[in-house]
DNA sequence: AGCCAGGAATCAC
DNA sequence: GTGATTCATGGC
């Protein structure tokens, strides 16, 4: 491999490739060694590394970039600002965004993610990680990068159409088959529009996402804030539950007051700050 | 061995 | 409407 040689390197501030990729928002990555990463996403393979501030992209190309790998990694935008608008949002946040969560939000395919998220419910990240990799290799394209180097797309709702629930369990995803069944069905039929999602409010964005056996609030919102950069939704898994809890609440709280807790303290942001907390709960075994 | 995982469907009340 | 139980699978 040609290190010397990126295909495109930039200086940037507040990003930790480690982080963001590991934080549990996307799930086809493969470490090659520390801050130096293998990525596909959709149809798309990258490989991505890390020094100081410097990020460089290899196995692409210059349109490529443009097109798909600037917006997937967010990098027009600045959180050194999100970060110092959390911290300032209440008291608690501050020492939040000290933990240094240098995480980006990533930009990705409605499809991929919502899938990836039917499989997430109740399980771990390495093992959603297995799962979504398992039906890759089972039904979606085999694909040459730039420099030769062979992955598999991620399928399409058409690639899916003939699998079934038994086929899926294969795969190892457990109860959750008949899950993905749904879905595919629904956006085959066109009950669900995936594109048409994108211009809709995000109350009636997430309403269509739940019509999908398998996905409620929790799964929508991920889907909402991953894929369609819908940031002001606060998707409440076990682990923000427990940190909400104990930073804001010092008590046991409801999905719903955590809800209306976010929207009124953190407002355009909650996506960002969610994510924030998410990584200071993991990484200090809040409840554990 | 038993417990639990980036939850949601289902049933009980 | 809320609360407990169940679901499939793997890792600690």
């Amino acid at each position: 491999m040609n290190h010397e040689n990126p295909v495109y390197k930039k200086e940037i501030n507040d990003f930790d490739l480690e982080q963001t990729l590991e934080c549990g928002q996307c799930f086809r990555f493969e470490k090659i060694e520390e801050q130096r990463y293998y990525v596909s996403a959709g149809e798309k393979f990258l490989e991505v590394s890390q020094k100081e501030n410097i990020i460089e992209f290899y196995h692409t190309t210059q349109e490529e970039i443009e097109e798909y790998w600037i917006q997937y990694f967010d990098m027009k935008r600045d959180y050194g600002k999100i970060k110092q608008n959390a911290g300032s949002v209440h008291p608690v946040m501050k020492e939040v965004v000290q933990y240094k969560p240098n995480i980006r939000l990533l930009r990705q395919d409605p499809w991929e993610t919502l899938l990836s998220f039917i499989i997430s419910q109740n399980k771990r990240i390495s093992h959603i990680q297995q799962v979504v990799g398992n039906i890759c290799k089972a039904y979606g394209r085999q694909a040459v990068s730039q420099e030769g180097l062979q992955y598999w797309t991620f399928p399409t709702a058409e690639e899916l159409s003939w699998v079934t629930d038994e086929e899926f369990r294969k795969c190892k995803a457990g109860f959750r088959a008949p899950y993905l069944v749904d879905a595919c069905n629904k956006i085959l039929q066109g009950e669900i529009d995936l594109e048409a999602v994108e211009k809709m409010d995000t109350q009636e964005a997430r309403s269509q996402l739940m019509k999908i056996k398998g996905v409620g609030e929790k799964i929508a919102d991920c889907v909402l804030l991953f894929a369609y950069g819908r940031y002001e939704v606060f998707p409440t898994d076990v682990w923000i539950k427990r940190i909400m809890e104990q930073l804001f609440f010092n008590r046991r709280a409801s999905i719903q007051e955590i809800h209306e807790f976010a929207e009124e303290n953190f407002g355009g942001e909650a996506g960002f700050i969610q994510q924030y907390l998410f990584y200071y709960a993991k990484d200090k075994k809040i409840g554990k």
